[in-house]
DNA sequence: ATCTCGATAGTCT
DNA sequence: GACTATCGAGATC
């Protein structure tokens, strides 16, 4: 096996006002969970709600395979998972533990039921309203940049607590850029060797499948990555 | 830093 | 009836 290839942590993205307000279209979402998973890191989410524009740039993505045991989809469709065997492109907003709510990205083709979980985000915009929607204790003036980012946005429930994001949006189209979307920021330059794979969280099968994916030295995740 | 535990309700067996 | 793609608080090191 040859050594890892190091490159310059530069990320080529063009974030002005044109190329946040255009959704990534459905074509990039039509490939399997784990490419549009490595994809998706360091692109920007954008919520477009009653209290104006939060966005985030993702830090921490898991891929959720055909075939794969930890999926929702596994056992085949239900009305929970509906949306995962539906078409690229639209989110799936599971409530999970009697009081969270989790967002994914549908991937791949009509009907295979898979998706991409959004575990982490550094928040970029709208931090004020996301403190608000977290009920932030702690002044957000006394956190250092890493822990605020964590407290608002580091956790796939948080991160929807934070966004306002919940029942309302399963199953709603991303590609339209009219409530939530993922902006073509032009990052499609991604240096892939800086992409840390490693074992998912919070599940009791499929342990073993590294699908969770973060970025080297980002301190903006959810958890350290082990 | 790392752990244990309880909250809480929807989903499926 | 069991389980859950989680979080926050509190204990302990």
């Amino acid at each position: 096996m040859a050594e890892p290839v190091v490159e310059t942590n530069v990320i080529h993205h063009n974030t002005d006002a044109a190329a946040l307000r255009a959704p990534l279209r459905h074509e990039f979402y039509e490939h399997g969970a784990i490419e549009v998973a490595r994809s998706l890191l360091n692109r920007i989410l954008i919520v477009s709600g009653e209290a104006g524009i939060m966005n985030g740039r993702i830090t921490e993505t898991e891929a959720y395979l055909p075939d794969d045991p930890a999926s929702h989809a596994f056992r085949g469709r239900t009305p929970r998972n509906a949306p995962m065997f539906g078409s690229a492109g639209h989110a799936y907003v599971y409530f999970t533990y009697g009081m969270h709510y989790c967002f994914n990205v549908v991937t791949g083709g009509e009907g295979t039921g898979e998706a991409v979980l959004i575990r982490a985000l550094e928040p970029l915009v709208g931090l004020e309203q996301m403190a608000l929607n977290r009920s932030l204790t702690e002044p957000a003036a006394t956190m250092n940049c890493h822990r605020l980012g964590r407290a608002l946005c580091g956790g796939p429930a948080r991160l929807c607590q934070a966004l306002g994001l919940g029942r309302a949006d399963n199953g709603i189209d991303l590609t339209i850029g009219d409530r939530a979307w993922i902006a073509d920021t032009g990052a499609e330059k991604h240096a892939w060797n800086m992409i840390v794979a490693s074992t998912r969280i919070g599940i009791s099968v499929g342990v073993d499948s590294p699908w969770r994916f973060t970025l080297r030295d980002d301190p903006f995740t959810s958890r350290p990555v082990k």
